[in-house]
DNA sequence: TTGTATGCGTTATCAG
DNA sequence: CTGATAACGCATACAA
């Protein structure tokens, strides 16, 4: 009479020996237990390979051992990356990785996410840009008690539901660089109207421009929505602009790669005859040509500090301090001297 | 004395006048039931807002109502494409999406993935190629009890257990309108080897040439593992043939991107002195300079299909024969006649 | 430090 | 057709 399903407590109590309260506390590690009595019921438990029921536990805790991700970024390499992040710090534990894309766009999405969430009584969720800006998604998550982190271009939360990366900081040095490069006038592709990483990434523009002393005016900065095709209109109006720029800094990657489209088609050497600066070092960066100067920003490392709040492995954050992540330049062949 | 949490089957039951039975019935749609009952029950479901409790369901059924995506793709785009296709006929359903990437090169892999699902009982599981191609991955599944759907380039398995594209046809059509376009000496920068994509596509080349009366050797053939460095390495090899190719067409669009940045090295124009092809119309295809003339295949309908499969709700396909996903050629800047 | 009784919300068994 | 009762596997209160 071989069991043909998974070992239970019940197995383990009656093996070791012990109830299976006893068992449930060694899985808990509950500190109130004798040290032998933990041996033998571990030593148990390694033998039969033992696993608590994650549905069982589930029921009797009222809390579901997963983190849900709930998104409406449409970057893939984005939220790919997070889940890689996500998955690595998870994937020594008890917990799974449940996804629930959202859009945005949809009025009843709130009612949606509230019913995903009293459903299936994560254990935490993820929030990514965008949607997580969304204070009224933030709050739903605390009225239902479910803990949350989110993650953004600059700290909009609590330290301890927040991970963070310092976009204003990382574009200044951007615009710097093409400073330092010997360029003057500077152009801006700018992000969607709303969107933290958008107003961001133009503030540091703007930031590094009056640090150093430069003009510049409204028709510089050009308004994109992130789309190559948004990049492409924003460079069309800014070649247009006489004199012609000579550098532009786009606010992702995407955008950037619109920028070079439309300045071949105009007949226009890249880096020689403009300079282009891109955000976030996506695959296309490097494989565009000339390959893209970029800010790379880390994405899994983030999505790992992250997960370690959710499930609260995390030490020292207790001290109400913002922990930010650092983006880097990543410097190719987009950037030269001004040709003039 | 308001009721905090949800309501459960209890209440249903109470306030129907019937018992927790009657009002299971009626939520799994037995078919032994009076009409005037169940639409009784049905009426109070609505007024309470009743949802089963699916962590509660799972425990009694021994299955979780989740669908699990098991995948070793490192093509983002291809992974969230999958994950929305499969969302899109998940989301009207209890159902919800379990992501599980894995590591081929992991000796564990396989005692990993039978833990996950032996713990986590997934009502269905997605596997991805390269890893649906792995047939002890497919038996394993099989002798867990655990259905499965598998995505690939090529039927390789049952009807109702397997969503396929065409590759090999769509190369052959690829290569085709290269030929009309007057391209004699075509190479092509293969796959992986054991990739069942790679060879399909391979075998589409080979026989397009066949079919044309045009001669090749195996020099025209290139290894590469779909990286981007893997395509410039192709390229420099393929590019030092004298006479040197005047079209060549990759089996993905990441080596087509590096053999369009070893043209451009080599100072070649494209389309001009050289024609590429890629495959996967991943964005990279169309951002790219020239843009990239390449194979769409229809990833989230595949992913739906599967989906449907994957719970059941899939009708016709019990005539075992097998839909074939057709993809298309997406004809942009990167082919043009030979200028010799 | 350990065990007993009970509950979590649902489904299955087997009577009526 | 319907209902009482027992699983499902684990956790918590309360004793011991």
């Amino acid at each position: 009479m071989t069991k043909a399903s998974q070992p239970t407590i019940n197995d383990v109590a009656r093996l070791a020996g012990v109830s299976k309260k006893t068992v449930s506390r060694v899985i808990n590690n509950s500190d109130l237990l004798n040290e032998d009595t933990r041996k033998r019921v571990e030593q148990v438990i390694a033998e039969l390979g033992y696993t608590p029921n994650p549905q069982a536990r589930a029921l009797a805790l009222r809390r579901n051992f997963v983190i849900a991700l709930i998104h409406d970024n449409p970057n893939a390499q984005m939220v790919l990356g997070v889940q890689h992040g996500l998955l690595e710090v998870l994937r020594d534990t008890e917990f799974e990785l449940l996804v629930h894309p959202v859009d945005r766009g949809d009025p009843e999405m709130l009612g949606e996410i509230r019913r995903f969430l009293e459903r299936q009584r994560p254990y935490g969720v993820m929030l990514l840009p965008p949607i997580s800006e969304n204070d009224q998604l933030a709050g739903l998550c605390a009225s239902i008690g479910c803990r949350y982190v989110r993650m953004g271009s600059a700290p909009f939360d609590v330290p301890e539901r927040m991970v963070a990366s310092n976009d204003r900081e990382t574009v200044r040095h951007a615009i710097g660089h093409l400073i330092e490069a010997g360029h003057r006038h500077i152009c801006v592709i700018a992000g969607p109207r709303g969107f933290r990483s958008a107003l961001e990434r133009q503030s540091g523009y703007e930031e590094a421009m009056k640090a150093a002393g430069l003009p510049f005016d409204r028709t510089w900065i050009a308004p994109g929505d992130y789309t190559f095709d948004s990049g492409m209109r924003a460079t069309e109006r800014l070649l247009d602009l006489s004199p012609r720029p000579t550098a532009i800094f786009s606010s992702n990657d995407e955008m950037a790669a619109g920028a070079i489209h439309v300045a071949r088609q105009r007949g226009l050497e890249i880096p020689a005859d403009l300079s282009i600066i891109g955000f976030d070092d996506t695959t296309i960066a490097s494989h565009l040509w000339p390959p893209l100067t970029t800010v790379r920003w880390p994405i899994e490392t983030m999505a790992r500090a992250a997960a370690l709040k959710l499930i609260g492995n995390s030490v020292g954050d207790e001290d109400g301090e913002h922990a930010l992540f650092l983006s880097t330049l990543i410097r190719r062949a987009s950037v030269a001297a001004p040709s003039t």
